[in-house]
RNA sequence: GCUGGGAUAGCUCAACGGUAGAGCAAUUGCCUUACAAGCAAAAGGUUAUCGGUUCAAAUCCGAUUCUUAGCACCA
């Protein structure tokens, strides 16, 4: 191919549209990331976390998949059996919500459709969502096996989940009960504990005095939430509260209603704290039905499933909780029973989904008893047998809430989800809890039996997620292969979600840990460090990142931008500079490409005789290699970024492209060869390292590149070779880079530009120095643009010159009318002075006692080698600067 | 209140016990035959503060200040 016609088809500046849109087809169609395939190898697994059906996938989403496709990726270069199992979750609430709220657009209400028409919708809004999900994964290059995509509500995970829900009820520990739990009035269903959110609110205090019903006094208390007392069943005041004392047992008067409630005694109440008595609303406090079970107090629900204010209510009934606050406070204060309104700060819960404040409510459930569950996993996990959270710190919080964790509400008043398998007869009223329908009840004979209205917490199957898409509760071949898996990977935010549910029902259904690893990172924040939402509107597309700089540049920007667990700030700067990189890859490639001429994956030899930049860059792509592979194992994706950023642009781009100019445009076909060889090789292996990362622009190059096989996706990932490391060619190297290094500098500073030509003289230090030199004449040639060039141990320095001295050797640059020798002297002195400090440093160390004894041998060498070589250096310029004077 | 995270160059962040690094911004010189989305050079730091451990601390351990998140809250 011509150097025109290569130039021509690859332009100075990368473009990412049409390599992207290609290549993932081509791999799709390619099957190339479907399991399976090579059943001689050891599997490695990762489940998806499976996005939400409610809409968009957002930049956090992109940062999760962008490191199980890097994970993936590697392994499968690496030869194992890989599988990466996509899929959806149907997000009870949320959906339910976004279809909901589309409905009232058009005035309508899910009521209006009835339960079957609403989930006919609701399966529309999937499926289009589950498209615009599957098109952003391809955009954004996830190597997933499209094969085996699942969805919480398919066929197959609704089984796991009748199956493990009727194993628990079986086992005791499913059971429904009445309790307080946290009410959504606006989605009108109960909610778990970890889906409320608790925002810090101005609040107000309200001081009610309750007058006793001999008319003897009054007590206050204080509450915030005074539609309440409308159910109040006590006033409890401590056992030991001198001024309640004689209080207890006596009755008091419930303001508005009349109905009386006594004053009682429980350890409960502060004796401390604000009056030392306290309101008792069995139905509508958690503490509260505490007291009351323990008192055998009444439980009056005052307000409907809407937050509406019931019978109960008396003449507030019909009135929305807080109209009711409003006017009912207003009354109380024309009473003088609101004696006092306090300003007060307070946690206010509010539902996740629907953000509408969450009421504590007294209803009939069903629950997940989680004590024995916990126990299992903590047990597990404190042998030391449970699952690796990396960073560590993650498994402290883990445990944390694992060991405090509450019953588990599962019920939801919703439609969308899975409908809880329990029937009642309609006949005996008993409970039949069964995979699937029941015909007739067991107890009594009637085929009257009506199934439970309500569907199951989202979580319930995401907790399955694991081993449920392999399969499970079937003896499946996935599920033999692929299970367990060997990481998840997510955000901190759903530790206590999801991971932990996963972790203790794979325990308990498994008995195995869901996963070997599991990998936390951090939330994506915006410039600010804002956390992105909605309301804010400060959120990023990923699909405008990608149209902006390519899917590449976003991926690599956002796996590499951050360290483990920690939270990433997005920043349009980051991603630019990551698409500057893929153009530096692409214009080196470029360059390799136009010097490849007729070079095919079989001419490549590297046991020729190379020279020592053909050797140094081998072995720096060696090193590479292994950090890479460490770095990526050790799920280090910042360092590892930064590690194939310094190689490539550094090592490769800065100087090896340079020096291999002189072999590729030189005489020497052998030498030209050999440097073919070298670049398309290294340029081969780079491609594959940076693959995980980048895949589109790796994949493009790679197809250029002399290879071997159809994809690079199928690549064998490059190999530590330890033979390599013997070399010299690092030290040789060094040298050489110093020299070239030292003589810019100089031309910099008294402004001689690289196109004007000067004479350079280098001494060596030594023999075997000057062999080196000398047989790299070219290289110092061509780099310090030198017009004559002298190498000798002999060199004697001319009288006006600059001087540099490097590691091994001196420099003199005769640059007579240039300079000012007593600018060359101040100059030199101020490098003897960080010289002598750098001499003086190591001295110190090296002189201290504890440091020989103690500190490790390798260090104390390096030490001294440094010693040696500062001293070496600090003479040199001590005599030059003598020299000049003299 | 309890439990984490963070505090490092002007900005955004690295560095997991051995001389503190990068990108951006600002400075200087370059359209050098892969790349101006580039090349080259120089500059920029008492690693929040105070103690401790260690031959050696940004790093490990205390304390303090500021900041951020989660959990729990007394009405």
């Amino acid at each position: 191919m011509s150097e025109e016609k290569q130039s021509a088809s690859m332009p100075t500046t990368y473009d990412p549209k049409a390599a992207e849109q290609k290549w993932y087809s081509y791999w799709v169609e390619g099957g190339y990331f479907e399991a399976g395939k090579r059943p001689d190898a050891k599997s490695y697994t990762i489940v998806i976390p499976p996005p939400n059906v409610t809409g968009m996938l957002h930049i956090g989403h992109a940062l999760d998949f962008t490191l199980q496709d890097i994970l993936i990726r590697t392994k499968r270069m690496q030869g194992y059996d890989t599988l990466w199992l996509p899929g959806t979750d149907h997000a009870g609430i949320a959906t339910q919500t976004k279809v909901e709220q589309k409905l009232r657009e058009e005035g309508l209400s899910r009521y209006d459709l009835g339960r079957e028409k609403f989930l006919e919708k609701v399966w529309e809004w999937k499926d289009l969502y589950a498209g615009t999900i599957r098109s952003q994964w391809s955009k954004m290059g996830l190597s997933l096996d499209y094969s085996r995509e699942r969805f919480t509500l398919d066929e197959g995970l609704s089984k796991a989940v009748r199956e493990v829900f009727v194993s628990l009820y079986q086992k005791g520990l499913i059971y429904r009960g009445k309790k307080i739990i946290n009410w959504d009035p606006a989605a009108r269903t109960a909610l778990s504990d970890i889906e409320v959110e608790y925002k810090e609110m101005q609040g107000k205090l309200y001081h009610l005095e309750y007058p006793l019903k001999d008319g003897s006094g009054k007590i206050t208390v204080a509450t915030t939430r005074p539609e309440t007392m409308l159910g109040d069943t006590a006033v409890a005041v401590h056992p030991e509260d001198e001024r309640y004392k004689h209080l207890i047992g006596k009755m008091l008067v419930l303001p508005v209603t009349g109905r009386e409630i006594p004053v009682i005694a429980d350890e409960y109440v502060e004796k401390d704290f604000g009056s030392g008595a306290v309101k008792i609303t069995p139905a509508h406090d958690p503490n509260d039905f505490e007291v009351g079970t323990r008192h055998q107090l009444p439980q009056i629900i005052v307000m409907d499933e809407t937050g509406t204010m019931n019978d109960e209510a008396g003449p507030y009934k019909g009135l929305d909780r807080m109209d009711c606050r409003k006017q009912l406070v207003k009354d109380l204060q024309e009473q003088g029973v609101c004696v006092n309104i306090e300003e007060h700060v307070h946690q206010v819960g509010h539902s996740e989904r629907s953000g509408a404040v969450v009421e504590p409510y007294l209803s009939t459930q069903w629950f997940v008893a989680m004590k024995p569950l916990a126990e299992k996993a903590i047990e597990i996990q404190k042998s030391g047998n449970g699952v690796r959270f990396v960073p560590d710190r993650f498994e402290k919080i883990y445990l944390n809430w694992i060991e405090n964790v509450r019953d588990w509400c599962i019920s939801r008043q919703l439609w969308w989800g899975h409908r809880i398998p329990a029937w009642y007869c309609e006949a005996c009223g008993e409970l039949h809890v069964a995979h699937d329908a029941v015909e007739a009840c067991s107890k009594c004979g009637s085929t009257n039996l009506r199934q439970d209205e309500d569907v199951l917490d989202t979580w319930f199957s995401s907790g399955l997620w694991p081993f449920s898409t392999l399969g499970w509760p079937d003896d499946a071949a996935d599920l033999q292969r692929y299970y367990p898996t060997s990481v998840l990977v997510t955000g901190y935010d759903i530790i206590y979600f999801w991971v932990a549910r996963m972790i203790f029902t794979a325990l308990e259904f498994t008995d195995k840990n869901p996963f070997a690893d599991v990998l936390i990172h951090g939330l994506v924040r915006d410039a600010n460090g804002q956390k992105m939402s909605k309301s804010l509107g400060n959120g990023v597309d990923p699909l405008e990142v990608i149209e902006k700089y390519g899917a590449d540049a976003m991926r690599f920007m956002i796996s590499t931008g951050s360290t483990p667990g920690q939270d990433l700030r997005f920043n349009w700067d980051k991603v630019e500079q990551a698409r500057n990189f893929a153009n530096k890859i692409w214009n080196a490639s470029r360059f390799a490409l136009m010097n490849l001429e007729g070079v095919t994956a079989e001419d490549i030899d590297l046991a020729v005789e190379l020279g020592t930049a053909d050797r140094w860059i081998l072995h720096r792509l060696n090193e590479t290699v292994r950090e890479v592979t460490r770095l990526i194992d050790g799920y280090e994706f910042g360092e590892t970024g930064r590690v194939l950023y310094n190689f490539i642009w550094d090592d490769l781009c800065d100087w090896y492209i340079e020096f291999a100019k002189l072999g590729l445009y030189g005489e020497n076909e052998q030498t030209k060869r050999a440097t073919q060889s070298v670049l398309a090789y290294v340029l081969d292996r780079t491609q594959r390292l940076i693959h995980p990362f980048m895949p589109f622009i790796s994949e493009e190059i790679w197809q250029h590149l002399p290879h071997q096989g159809e994809t690079i996706t199928l690549a064998e990932w490059p190999v530590y070779d330890e033979a390599l490391e013997a070399s010299q060619s690092a030290k040789e190297m060094e040298l050489l880079m110093d020299i070239i290094r030292a003589v810019r500098n100089i031309r910099a500073e008294v402004n001689v530009p690289m196109s004007k030509k000067i004479e350079l003289l280098v001494k060596p230090s030594n023999e075997a120095v000057l062999a080196i030199l000398t047989r790299n004449e070219e290289y110092i040639s061509r780099f310090c643009g030198t017009s004559s060039l002298e190498i000798s141990v002999a060199v004697t320095a001319p009288d006006k010159a600059m001087s540099a001295i490097v590691t091994g050797a001196e420099l003199y640059l005769p640059l007579a009318g240039l300079i000012d020798i007593s600018q060359e002297i101040i100059r030199l002195e101020k490098e003897l002075k960080t010289l002598n400090s750098e001499v003086e440093r190591v001295e110190k160390k090296l002189a201290n006692e504890g440091f020989v004894a103690k500190a490790p041998a390798k260090v104390i060498e390096e030490e001294r080698a440094k010693m040696q070589d500062y001293a070496e250096k600090r003479d040199k310029v001590l005599a030059r600067i003598s020299e000049l004077r003299g």
